[in-house]
DNA sequence: CTGTTAGCGCTTTCAA
DNA sequence: TTGAAAGCGCTAACAG
């Protein structure tokens, strides 16, 4: 391996020197300057980023902890945060937890004994981890989901009004009664998009009725089943809004397994817009996020806490964006 | 920080016990362990990465290096890997080069300076990267594509056969005329492809006939176009057989668009499964890639070189899985 | 079985 | 503007 002194000696200067010369700092003289340039393109020098870390504390590396890597949502997040971080010197590494306790705390780990610059997560149900990375001084930034009883900077989507403009489209349409399929309680996004539901009604006049309202787990199978269990009522509702991508397409196998017509009989819009929204039949009407944006967004807080850590804690919020196709055309 | 130096104060002993202890290594009495333990307990300790891997000269991290984490094929991949390098004490960090060159080498260079265990690569057309590394002395496993002029350990699937199977399957059920869409020419996973059709329809007797092959892109486009130009030829074909499941959505657009039934007017096998298969219509049969196993096989290969550097190199290549669905029922 | 010692390669005072 | 020197926290020889 070549080291900083190999590259001193062979231009004549101290490793002091081209320490400067390889981060940019200080004045060194031109002429010194070029020599050491030369003798790290001559001697194909490559900086060994342990010794660094260990001296700077801190290495040039951010990690992203998200709970599931197969969520298209996460691939475009995951593009903003490389394309703020890379112009500042930072590489960005995925650390995929699948939602398992003890993974997330395997990558907390490695992100503090590696001390990693920084982290963007997407916290899980409990917080514990993140406040970890809190504590021992660790620069976070939250996305997703909002973090319960921790003061960290955080990008959200704006949940209640993509949910809102989703019933009101329904309601426009020409839909009568509008169910709401929604995740467990407690978990923020799962609430705000609930409460966006119900301003959409009591915007119509049309106060949310508890029966119309199911609570499922985000997954697909509990998206059939909260379906299943609306079109059993009686009566039963013309339309759903339903908060999660695969929840919607549990709720569609439902549909279809039903014989009910969609969108003819039934309108249905999802929250978060997903690759294959198109190709679908009935093409998909979803609330889309901004995703790349909430990867710049993220990256861009990360970037000013590093630069400056006592500044105020600050949450951003980004706008959805409704995305009209075939399953909420109007209804026969 | 709580350094090492605390930990042995408080427990009584020598830094290098409390060494000894963390890894695990060679005898310490039983007393001593217990009480450096407690220590550690109790201090909260954590190691220092950057100290450890500048002394042992390597970290302990594993670098996956792809080119898309849209794709879901890599999901599991990385599971698989996973699965591997957590009990061996590596964690996996994923690396996105969305096929830019600049971002691949900003990882491989990353993953030097910071002297990561080893990498898994989905290598680029391009093996240059790759050959810096293997130059450096990295351990390195390409998984998904072959390596061209350069002996690295290997985990492929097998394309050839996976290839055959579907078109097998397309003259079995009847249909009479099927011609290929593949990627581009020096992909070896596009030729391989190839050759699996072309010795499918020689083994029936019908040798290949070159209009009926189209070269495309591996994106959606591509195979939209490939798709037309098939369908737009004099007589037109009775199936096809794509060769990824990008280029597979675009067929299916352009056979959507033209009121081509599928299947039964023409028949249709695309080459990667995923997880929408089932919720198209018509649902697609596919050509499903053993890819968590993959992520296994490659990260033991990786655990065997690690463990020992000499071993001579070895390719691995893995059985695909025919997953028959609707748009391969027989023509009408 | 345990402690002492000597660095790993780099950055950063400090002095010149 | 430059160099000398002192570590960052850890591990691995070596000696005891």
């Amino acid at each position: 391996m070549v080291t900083i002194q190999d590259v001193a000696r062979r231009a004549g200067v101290s490793a002091a020197t081209v320490s400067r010369v390889v981060n940019g700092r200080m004045n060194v003289a031109p002429e010194l300057t070029e020599r050491v340039r030369a003798a790290i393109r001559e001697l194909d020098y490559q900086g060994n980023a342990a010794a660094r870390n260990l001296r700077r504390r801190r290495s040039s590396l951010w990690a992203v902890v998200i709970s599931d890597i197969g969520n298209a949502f996460f691939t475009s997040v995951m593009r903003g945060i490389e394309d703020v971080a890379a112009p500042l010197g930072f590489s960005v590494v995925l650390c995929n937890t699948d939602d398992d306790p003890a993974k997330e705390e395997r990558y907390i780990d490695a992100a503090l004994a590696e001390q990693m610059a920084g982290v963007v997560i997407s916290p899980s149900r409990n917080p514990r981890h993140v406040k970890r990375l809190l504590a021992a001084g660790m620069p976070v930034v939250a996305i997703d989901r909002a973090l319960k009883g921790a003061a960290a900077d955080t990008v959200l989507v704006d949940n209640e009004g993509g949910a809102e403009a989703a019933v009101t489209h329904l309601l426009e349409r020409g839909y009568r009664s509008v169910a709401c399929i929604t995740g467990p309680e407690g978990v923020t996004t799962a609430d705000r998009r609930l409460d966006g539901y119900r301003r959409a009604l009591a915007a119509q006049g049309r106060p949310p009725v508890r029966p119309l309202i199911r609570r499922a787990d985000f997954r697909e199978s509990g998206g059939h089943e909260a379906m299943a269990s609306l079109l059993d009522r009686e009566p039963a509702p013309d339309a759903v809004f339903v908060a999660n991508s695969l929840m919607t397409i549990g709720a569609l196998a439902c549909l279809r397994e039903r014989d009910v017509p969609v969108p003819g009989g039934f309108g249905v819009v999802g929250f978060d817009d997903i690759p294959w929204a198109e190709l679908v039949r009935p093409s998909l009407t979803t609330v889309a996020q901004p995703t790349y944006e909430l990867g710049r967004a993220a990256a861009e807080l990360l970037a000013a806490r590093l630069e400056r850590p006592g500044r105020p804690v600050s949450t951003v919020s980004l706008g959805t964006e409704l995305r009209v196709r075939e399953s909420s055309l109007r209804p026969a």
